[in-house]
Order: structure tokens, then C-alpha cells, then sequence
DNA sequence: CGAATACATGAACATATCTTCAGGTATTTG
DNA sequence: CAAATACCTGAAGATATGTTCATGTATTCG
């Protein structure tokens, strides 16, 4: 009993706090797993694009329509470098597409999912 | 024209590339405005909340049943005061309540809204 | 072709973030 | 009451992040 299964990383002195779960690997009712660490790093990865006040207003940008990056450093009254810096993690997320027409880019959201949950979370906090 | 409107921060050099939003006072069709600073501010605290694998997996934890403390330290193996931190920032952004029983908290999520979310990326990455 | 424009990129710096460590408070138990 | 338990908190150190600056590439235009 008490065991606790190669906690390295717990206090040096062990407590005891059994409430339901001590042994996880007695194969006991209430079986309630985290999600993996590799799940919750890339999940985290995924909210972490959108944790950024520019990126955001990049996408509440390109979310009523396509824009070059130059129009987008325009609205936003910032460099182009700081802009084109955030598609490229904007990009590398997969959240934005984008088309070469000459030498301007343009930009949009990859899919109506993005629109979605920003407008869900926006609407959750206009309380 | 190619009035720049006090763009202050944008490069030295003003360059002109005015495909639709040259102006923004000058009141054109596709009047496009951004996410307000402070508004993209806040949402962006929000995500930040959410972007951190720890935290992410605790919520995990917490959709399922309440939790105290010491359980939630076991199943994630971490110290119980790296929880508590963590535990400390969800409930700043009041994504969890707690309720005292003797000397231990139990934690829970604050309403089904968070759960929602959660369950929502989580199947949107499961591709 | 050469200059200007539109965008991308790497390095650097300042700032933010997360875990650990060392305590501190409150409750329970012997 | 004293010790143990459950949890909280501030400071510190390592790491991550965002903007600026300087530069590089590609396209257009004179």
C-alpha cells in the first residue's frame, strides 16, 4: 500500500493524500487518465498561437477578408517584419493560407474552423 | 493622399502599397477594423491560460470529477506546489472553483463552457 | 539593367513564463 | 499543545517569446 509508483518528481518526503486515486495501477472504479503529455504539448502548441494580442488582430483582420501583409502592417501601425514574423507562426500552425499575386502576398484564414472558435471565445468574453 | 495618418511605428522609409485600406478615415466601402488592443488583450490572456500542457492536463483531469490538490499531483507527477501554481492561474482566469473540505480543496471546472472548448480542439487536432 | 517595392529571415534584446526551492498558514491528529 | 498534513506563496533561475534592426530575395517599373 502507499506506494507511489516511481513519483520521481513528488516532494522529497512522501505524503499521503489517498482520496481516491493512490495507486493508479490498482485497476480500481473511478479509472481517470490525463491526457498524454505528447497530446498536451501539442494542444498547448495550438493555443498558444492564438494567446498573442497581434495574432489575433491579424486574424479578426482576416476573418471578414483576404488582406496583403502590407495592408495588414497598415491596420495594425506596426512593421511589416513584426507582421510577416506572426504569419510565419500563423502559417506554421496552419491557421492561414496565403497567394502570391506579383510581389504581394496574400493572406486568409485556412478554414471556417479558426473563424469559429474565434468568434466563440470572443463572444465568451464580451460579458 | 497616401496620407500614412500618423503610422508611427511603421518603417522609416513610408512605402505605398494601398490595394483597399489606404485611409482607413477616409469612409470607403470595406470599412475593415481590427480587434481592439485591450479586447485582443484579454483574449489573448485567455488562450495564454490555455496554452500551457500542464494546465491543459489538469483540465483533463477536471472534466471528468473533482479533484484535490495532492490527487492531482500524484496522477500528473509533479510537485504539489507546481500544481498549485497552475491551479492559482486557472482560477485567475476563473476556469475552475474550489471548495474547502477540512484541509484539502477539491477543484472542479467552473462551468461546462470550458469543457466545451477543450473537447472541441481536442477532436479538431485528433486528424 | 538598376532602383524601388513587398515580403521574409536571422540575430539580439527585453520581457514573460514555468518549475523548483524554501518557507508560511490552516487544519487535523496523537 | 506539538507534529504532521494539505495547500499556498514569493523569489530565483532557466527557457520561451515578440519586436526591432539589418539584411536578403523576388518582382515590378523606369
Amino acid at each position: 500500500m502507499f506506494k507511489r509508483v516511481s513519483n520521481v518528481a513528488n516532494s522529497p518526503t512522501d505524503k499521503i493524500c489517498e482520496t481516491k486515486c493512490s495507486d493508479p495501477h490498482s485497476g480500481a472504479a473511478g479509472q481517470v487518465v490525463p491526457l498524454a503529455m505528447g497530446k498536451a504539448q501539442k494542444m498547448g502548441e495550438f493555443f498558444n498561437v492564438l494567446s498573442d494580442p497581434t495574432r489575433l488582430r491579424l486574424i479578426s483582420l482576416l476573418a471578414e477578408e483576404e488582406f496583403c501583409v502590407c495592408d495588414l502592417a497598415i491596420q495594425l501601425e506596426m512593421t511589416d517584419s513584426a507582421i510577416s514574423h506572426q504569419l510565419r507562426a500563423l502559417r506554421a500552425a496552419r491557421l492561414v493560407s496565403y497567394r502570391k499575386l506579383g510581389r504581394q502576398v496574400f493572406y486568409r484564414l485556412h478554414d471556417q474552423h479558426v473563424v469559429d472558435l474565434y468568434r466563440t471565445v470572443h463572444e465568451h468574453l464580451e460579458e
